[in-house]
RNA sequence: GUCCCCAUCGUCUAGAGGCCUAGGACACCUCCCUUUCACGGAGGCGACCCGGGUUCGAAUCCCGGUGGGGACGCCA
């Protein structure tokens, strides 16, 4: 066989939003498609009907862009392929690899409660199964049945899978699993096969949680490859998790949050890919890269196969390196839309990218950033301790006098900063005893950039309004 | 309970039997820079889960234990 284009699919179910470790999924799916030149495929799975939403389906698709995880195909819905669906189950059902079953669920919670009782792996009885020679019971009038995947009962599953290597399961450990409910829709594992099938997946790339799901799914695609000698099997390849940052699991109601929640947070998607990126995956001491780079490096030897811990002070480092590496007139722009949610107006002056250009060293986050020159287009609120320990009654005469030089100085850093030698020099002083009263009046806090730097930007009338000691 | 998976600094990780006195990054600490706080620079603290093998030699291979995680749906 010669090279088989590679084809990877991202198989999120709409039941929620994007949150991280479906991210990292998407990513490393992308990823391993853009490194051989293959294609990157978008599926929905939305064949719970009961809880999957237009909304989510949304979110989605909002998370992806965001992230800038373009795909080559799809978005595809399952809800949109039941007749090819329905096609396949008749298939199976005729090659008799696949059969109705007629128990309730009532008497299936029954068996599955009794059995956990008696300390035994929950599975389906084979009350349905056929077999030669075996007499099937009676069909009961008040049921209607559920198809039945007629799993082999002895030998073993088997594959390699690309991260976690060798992986067997003992086919008695499996059972018939139903991959049509009674209402005739298909479930999960029966559409990801077809699907994966009929789309050419050459990788499956998906989460930890579907190691289970594999074997079922191998045995499908076997029996449907007896059916149809032109199907082929994917390989597999099972990402670990990812925990909190306090090692828990993630989910809906302990820290799973919408990567567009990090986008309202003020992180930059160039930096949660990067951080992403480095969950679980390296390349030798590399920390800092693009996506492009990662999509140049990336390969499925160099994952890691232990659950990695999300940890916001690494992605907070990462930000502010993307953030100090941003273009201006894009921080700008954002900044202005982040201010605008404090109900600041964003004047022409002072320059706000004078003053990011001023800050964007020390914030971590966008939100910071905003917060932090919030103070050029509002009245800062002073910090009274602040106020207390560096404007001194013995400092005031000083600091009076300065500012009435600072009515005749010419509007620039260096003679700014020379009017506050002067003050500092003339009155035998130590600079910080007079530039502190300056960064609290001025900032309304002890802690800014070079002071006569934020004086220049501030502008002269804004200035002098706020020195009014 | 059964099956499956995992195990290097606090965290993310490098590590393919000798390059390991176990490397890098975040965080933390110290110093330098300095106009406060950051940024930046230089140092520092800090790990191979335990026990057996295999081997001249094991973080690395094998077995067992322990610990953690996942799955066991007419969810995906």
């Amino acid at each position: 066989m010669l090279y088989m284009t590679v084809r990877t699919r991202f198989a999120p179910s709409p039941t929620g939003f994007l949150h991280i470790g479906g991210a990292r999924t998407a990513l490393f799916s992308w990823a391993f498609a853009k490194k051989h030149g293959g294609d990157f495929i978008l599926r929905i799975e939305d064949t719970d009907v009961a809880r999957s939403t237009p909304e989510a389906v949304q979110a989605i698709l909002d998370g992806m862009h965001w992230l800038g995880l373009d795909y080559d195909e799809g978005p595809f819905y399952q809800m949109q392929r039941m007749d090819r669906y329905k096609q396949v189950l008749k298939t199976m059902m005729d090659a008799g690899s696949a059969y109705y079953c007629y128990s309730s669920r009532e008497e299936l919670d029954a068996l599955r409660e009794q059995q956990m009782a008696n300390k035994e792996k929950p599975r389906y009885n084979g009350k349905w199964r056929p077999e030669v020679g075996k007499t099937l019971p009676e069909i009961p009038t008040d049921v209607k049945p559920v198809i039945r995947f007629k799993n082999p009962q002895t030998g073993v599953v088997a594959w390699d899978d690309l991260v976690k290597g060798r992986i067997e399961i003992a086919n008695n450990e499996l059972d018939d699993l139903i991959i049509a409910r009674d209402d005739g829709t298909p479930t999960y594992n029966f559409c990801v096969v077809v699907d994966d099938s009929d789309m050419g997946i050459t990788q499956v790339i998906r989460g930890d949680d579907h190691v289970n799901n594999t074997p079922r799914q191998i045995n499908m695609l076997l029996a449907l490859a007896e059916i149809d000698a032109n199907i082929k099997l994917p390989k597999y390849a099972h990402l670990s998790m990812i925990l909190g940052s306090d090692g828990q699991k993630l989910s809906k109601r302990h820290g799973a949050v919408s990567v567009m929640q990090y986008d309202d947070d003020g992180y930059l998607p160039e930096a949660v890919i990067n951080y992403l990126a480095r969950l679980g995956w390296s390349h030798g001491d590399d920390e800092v890269f693009s996506k492009q780079q990662f999509a140049e490096w990336f390969d499925l030897d160099h994952i890691t196969p232990s659950a990695a811990q999300f940890n916001t002070e690494k992605l907070n480092w990462l930000n502010n390196h993307y953030i100090k590496a941003a273009d201006l007139d894009v921080l700008a722009t954002d900044i202005t839309k982040r201010l605008a949610r404090m109900n600041i107006t964003v004047t022409a002056q002072p320059s706000i990218k004078d003053a990011i250009a001023l800050y964007r060293d020390r914030a971590n986050t966008l939100n910071e950033l905003a917060q932090s020159i919030a103070y050029f287009y509002s009245q800062p609120q002073i910090d009274e301790a602040a106020k207390e320990k560096h404007i001194t009654p013995d400092i005031l005469p000083v600091m009076n006098a300065l500012t009435a030089q600072l009515a005749n100085t010419n509007w620039t850093t260096e003679a700014l900063h020379a009017a506050i030698e002067h003050a500092v020099t003339s009155n035998g002083l130590k600079f910080p005893k007079v530039a502190m009263p300056l960064r609290v009046m001025l900032t309304g806090g002890a802690q800014s950039p070079s002071i006569d730097a934020v004086m220049c930007i501030l502008g002269k009338e804004e200035t002098l309004k706020r020195l009014a000691f």
